[in-house]
RNA sequence: GCGCCCAUAGCACAACUGGAUAGUGCACGUGCCUUCUAAGCAUGAGGUUCCAGGUUCGAGUCCUGGUGGGCGCGCCA
């Protein structure tokens, strides 16, 4: 619609160029927006206000020539020239109802588009360490990066879900030393307790099933607990199973999968993190100091050096992160995006840095990064401290157990990346009709009971019938309604190219309201039988689009409430 | 001290990346169920968009400087 009448104008101004009106300045591509107001007609643009200048005319003017010069067409009813310059257009009525014909006929497809042409991309998100259960922040770049996935599904991205491991490292061995600790019965306000282990119940959950010679199937492995409680390795083993099966089972609750588990040590056993450091010596980007070796970081931008190698040897963390992004681009995956918390900003300029200094071709903004900021969860008026080493904390699982998946899902992406976010138990719990999702729901369950009862009282109605019928549809409530399922296309896209999951829950929410007032103004199943097909059509569009809104959040769309 | 993010109605958040009179939900006031689901609708009140400058036809949005909050600043991950 939008592009319909950007076509328009660009002819317009064509013609105006050959004339010779428009100064030199190359012919700008025009901007259309929806109006914020009806009166000011369904789109406008400002065009002749960005012409102003170059044209060396005032907007108004421009506006007027601009007018008389839009081609014949059947979308645009009329124009008019408003405030300083602006172009209003008035779309004929078909214009706006087209979108439910589309709606209709392309269903669960409707509103995707091919921007992403069948290109691959990779999205990282969750990677929690293997060292405890998921909590709400887990489950923010749960909600996230999996809408952000779909989204990319929906704009023709070939979508690649992948879980990175922190496998290795001092927190693994932590963890070993937290189950050995409980294995030998030791508490932690105990003298000997390892300092930094893990105190939560949950380790004893795993020493007494190590004890009792458990069998775990984790993702991509089944690990027998040899029960012998001196050998750390096993444990390690054992442990890092136990907490990975306990975290799948949590994410296939909260509606998420991956494609691929990429293991830390992996980069360890295939020689991938000795090469990244090879290569980067060879290109001169290290140094010796203090007996450990460092990266010049600080020739791409970070603020320090960093170092690579410890002095009592061992590589750093980022160094296994840069290696993984190396896999990644070899893998092919020239568009990257990495879902994480805002708390690990700091590596993002670490591991830029490090791809550079391998010269292999990888453009300087590679990987994206999408951050969300903090959770906190109140309870009982007050703050619930996190802290995975302290023990009691709030799960994800407990989140999902408690408001319910959808609920959880929605609240979690509902709300912008870069903003933090108050999780109220409470409210969650004591008020759930207060939750958007609730109000969304309702919506589609309205739908699904009209729509049943219309197959019962018009035994050969279809759908579709009411699409010959539309011209039926004047009212203001059924206009606005199908003037916001319209927009629904811009949005998808919008949301995916800006990578922002909420704004399907924002337009959502608008969708709601709108079906709401239609409903409660009109009653579908008018006694005029050819007004109720083309009301039940209307409604058969908002329900395809609110189905395929919920999906791109991983909430579902109940048949009733 | 330095870097990143945030600041909009009492509360929680929008505002299509610079457009017209800044919107929505909750809470508050008033109405609407013998009619398709009242988990709903209608209507009213509620604002110096943190502050001070700047950029231009136009600023909640961009720039500079402050104020307040979150996160980070390790040879932890």
């Amino acid at each position: 619609m939008k592009d319909n009448v950007s076509n328009l104008i660009s002819a317009a101004l064509e013609s105006m160029s050959c004339d010779d009106m428009l100064g030199d300045a190359p012919l700008p591509t025009p901007q259309i927006e929806h109006t914020k107001d009806e009166r000011h007609g369904d789109l406008a643009s400002n065009i002749a206000m960005v012409l102003a200048k170059a044209a060396k005319k005032a907007p108004r003017d421009i506006a007027a020539i601009i007018i008389e010069r839009l081609p014949e067409n059947t979308v645009i009813e009329r124009c008019e020239i408003a405030g300083p310059g602006f172009i209003n257009f008035f779309l004929s009525q078909s214009t706006n109802l087209a979108v439910i014909e589309d709606a209709l006929t392309q269903g669960a497809t409707f509103g995707t588009n091919n921007d992403g042409g069948g290109k691959p991309v990779q999205v990282e998100f969750v990677s929690a360490n293997p060292t405890g259960p998921l909590h709400v922040g887990h489950g923010r770049g749960a909600a996230i990066g999996d809408s952000l996935c779909r989204l990319l599904e929906a704009s023709g991205w070939q979508v690649q879900r992948e879980f990175y491991y922190n496998d290795a490292g001092q927190q693994i061995n932590n963890l070993a030393a937290s189950v050995k600790a409980r294995l030998d019965d030791k508490t932690p306000d105990a003298d000997d307790w390892p300092a930094d282990g893990y105190q939560g119940e949950y380790i004893i959950d795993v020493a007494n099933a190590f004890r009792e010679g458990a069998t775990v199937v984790a993702a991509d492995r089944t690990v027998q607990a040899s029960a012998n409680i001196r050998v750390l390795d096993e444990i390690k083993d054992f442990a890092v199973a136990w907490l990975r099966r306990e975290q799948d089972e949590d994410l296939k609750a909260f509606g998420v999968d991956f494609d691929r588990y990429f293991l830390e040590s992996s980069l360890y056993d295939s020689d991938e993190v000795e090469h990244v450091v090879d290569v980067l010596k060879q290109h001169g980007q290290t140094y010796e100091k203090d007996g450990a070796l460092w990266l010049r970081t600080t020739e791409h931008g970070d603020d320090k050096d960093r170092v690579m190698i410890k002095r009592e040897g061992g590589y750093t963390y980022f160094v296994s992160d840069v290696a993984y992004h190396k896999n990644k681009w070899d893998r092919g995956f020239t568009r990257v995006i990495n879902e994480q918390g805002a708390d690990h900003h700091s590596t993002i300029t670490r591991v830029r840095a490090g791809l550079q200094g391998l010269q292999s071709g990888i453009p300087e903004g590679w990987p994206e990064y999408v951050l969300h900021q903090m959770v906190t969860v109140m309870r009982d008026g007050s703050e619930v401290k996190l802290s995975k080493r302290a023990g009691s904390y709030l799960t994800l699982r407990d989140l999902i157990d408690w408001v319910g998946q959808d609920a959880t899902r929605f609240f979690l992406s509902a709300r912008a990346a870069t903003s933090q976010l108050t999780f109220d138990i409470d409210l969650a719990l004591s008020k759930s009709n207060e939750n958007p999702v609730y109000y969304i729901q309702y919506a589609h369950a309205r739908i699904c009971s009209v729509m049943d009862k219309a197959k019962i009282e018009m035994p050969n109605w279809d759908v579709s019938d009411g699409l010959h019928n539309l011209e039926q549809l004047t009212e203001q409530e059924e206009l606005r309604l199908a003037l916001t399922l319209s927009k629904y296309s811009e949005v998808v896209r919008s949301a995916t190219q800006k990578l922002e999951p909420h704004l399907i829950a924002n337009y959502l929410k608008e969708l709601a309201a709108d079906f709401h007032s239609f409903y409660n103004a009109h009653k579908m199943m008018d006694d005029d039988r050819t007004l109720a097909t083309a009301r039940l059509a209307l409604a058969g569009a908002s329900q395809i689009v609110i189905a395929n809104g919920l999906t791109l959040l991983g909430v579902s769309a109940p048949r009733a409430m």
